[in-house]
DNA sequence: TCAATGATTAGC
DNA sequence: CTAATCATTGAT
């Protein structure tokens, strides 16, 4: 499949994580296995966080745990979340403004519906840790994001919905969670 | 509804 | 220093 191996350009994450955030929906997480092999998945929800609400890890200060996120986009910010989960996230938007969209859920083809349907799932099942943070989302390390190949069946534009953010306790009000309600493969809370 | 589990931050 | 919080998940 020639879409897997055209990874999206860092110009894509260059701009405001609420614009990114929606059109990474029904785009593909691609990672080069240890083997050669390529494991693949589409994204059917993501979420966009902002300096400035204070559900935003860059909120409240820069420190060398959230560095990353008022880096340059289109790198990895990956963390580790109740001391057991890791949470994928792009940074987007522009240097030294923390911005960033979080991969929320992949749907995986010929694998269980939800074995990536959750943001530490699908840390786990594309084997993403602290390893991966700052590294640049691009095929030289081996985990990038690719546009939907035109050989796939198309998303209807009425299956994306639009809602409040889940997980967090402040910065409920913001709408900035999208997700694809035609998948199974969505996170539950 | 709650425990697991550890990094980070808030509060003295 | 100690306590609380946390962009989660699976079991009860």
């Amino acid at each position: 499949m020639i879409g897997l191996t055209q990874a999206l350009p860092q110009s894509f994450f260059a701009r405001p994580a609420e614009i990114v955030a929606p059109e990474l929906i029904g785009c593909l997480l691609v990672k080069l296995q240890d083997g050669g092999e390529l494991l693949w998945g589409v994204v059917v929800e993501t979420e966009a966080y902002c300096q400035g609400e204070p559900a935003c890890h860059g909120y409240r200060r820069r420190s060398p745990s959230n560095e990353t996120l008022f880096g340059e986009p289109g790198h990895w910010y990956v963390y580790l979340t109740y001391g057991i989960h890791h949470c994928v996230n792009v940074v987007t938007g522009c240097p030294n403004w923390a911005n960033g969209v979080l991969l929320r859920a992949i749907e995986i083809a010929n694998e269980p519906l939800r074995i990536a349907a959750g943001p530490g799932l699908l840390a786990k099942r594309f084997g993403i840790n602290r390893s991966y943070n700052g590294l640049v989302v691009a095929k030289d390390c081996g985990l990038w994001l690719s546009s939907r190949p035109t050989d796939m069946a198309a998303i209807n534009v009425n299956d994306l919905v639009q809602t409040t953010r889940i997980g967090i306790s402040q910065g409920r009000e913001m709408p900035w969670r999208w997700y694809l309600s035609s998948s199974k493969s969505v996170s539950r809370r």
